[in-house]
RNA sequence: GGCCUGGUGGCGAAGUGGUAACGCGGCGGUUUGCAAAACCGAUAUGCGGGGGUUCGAUUCCCCCCCAGGCCU
């Protein structure tokens, strides 16, 4: 008789402090931690995005993260693959499993077992029809697969895109496929307060001045990262490559940067927002977390 | 003290005798293999203050205040 796996989620905004408190909760309940985060599975991404440090682990074994070149790019159904082999591996021995990270869709992805069209990318056919106007590809889209074109925005030439590329392969997009989560979740919201939040931010991008972040962007680039990519990979990362580019000095860099942060962590909170399983807590209220993950355990 | 230029939303910045472009920020949102990406929406009854001219002024005239520059 399998029961349902038990998975805990912890999730929130950048700079909240999910990180630590998932450690903090691995230890007190035999767990081991799986991050959601869409750029710290490159290898290499470290100081740039936060990446934990073996000191920080404490111990507590982590998955998910350095799994893949910077150069290539890794998709969210390459995401799940990896993330759901590691909950069963952690859950076959015995362990908790503690999903945790920033990227909504990739947690959703795997909390609600989202499948998506097995449609790889088609480079060829992406850059032809890159080549045109949004609206010709919404036009095109709408002719081919009214259903689909009814659910995308106009003006978002990589959404449409990608519809047309399934398209091109299958027919159509098929609708989301509806099957319930997997898993007995328990979803730990991490909340701050705006104004709190804006600050930690800033600060924390000045003590990853400090330790190096452009050393490392630069590093990245000389070991043949492109500044294209680094662009592509956004905050950090794009704005040390436009410093270093000499495209921003080191103040519009750090100002700008700041201001993008916080403007992720907002779209982070709009995307956490539909989910309403989740339960907000605020990072210093560990021992109420913690009473809660034991509660949700029994 | 005199002359010049300018005072427009949180910031930057257009503009017109007929009722306020745009950019940024802030706010809200979308999210079907790039998601730290890509994209969308709302956002000044108001144009330094007070008079006047006019059917009507932010736009014209007068006075005042403020900022910057120049001159004595």
């Amino acid at each position: 008789m399998n029961e349902t796996p038990k998975l805990l989620v912890i999730l929130g905004p950048t700079a909240t402090g999910k990180s630590d408190l998932a450690v903090g909760l691995a230890l007190e309940f035999n767990g081991e931690v799986i991050s959601a985060d869409s750029r710290q599975v490159y290898r290499g991404l470290d100081i740039g995005t936060g990446k934990i440090t073996a000191d920080e682990m404490r111990g507590v074994p982590h998955h998910c993260l350095d799994i893949a070149d910077p150069d290539d790019q890794l998709s969210v159904t390459q995401y799940k693959e990896h993330a759901e082999n590691a909950i069963a591996d952690i859950g076959s021995r015995g362990k908790l499993p503690i999903l945790v990270g920033g990227t909504g869709f990739y947690i959703q992805a795997v909390v609600d077992n989202v499948s998506f069209p097995e449609v790889p990318p088609d480079e060829e056919l992406r850059s032809q029809l890159e080549q045109q106007s949004a609206e010709e590809l919404f036009t095109e889209l709408r002719e081919k697969d009214p259903g689909r074109a009814e659910t995308i925005e106009p003006e978002n030439k990589r959404r449409l895109i990608r519809a047309l590329e399934i398209v091109a392969h299958t027919g159509t997009v098929p609708p989301p496929a509806q099957t319930g989560s997997p898993y007995n979740l328990l979803e730990i919201g991490v909340h701050l307060d705006r104004d709190i939040l804006r600050t930690r931010i800033r600060e924390r991008l000045e003590r990853r001045l400090k330790a190096g972040m452009i050393d490392e962007a630069d590093r990245l680039h000389r070991h043949g990262l492109s500044y294209e990519r680094m662009i592509e990979l956004g905050l950090e990362y794009r704005f040390l490559a436009q410093h270093l580019r000499g495209e921003l000095t080191y103040e519009e860099m750090v100002e700008q940067l700041g201001t993008a942060i916080s403007q992720y962590a907002k779209r982070q909170r709009s995307w956490f927002k539909r989910d309403h399983r989740i339960e907000w807590f605020h990072p210093d209220r560990h021992d109420e977390i913690a009473q809660r993950v034991a509660q949700w355990l029994a």
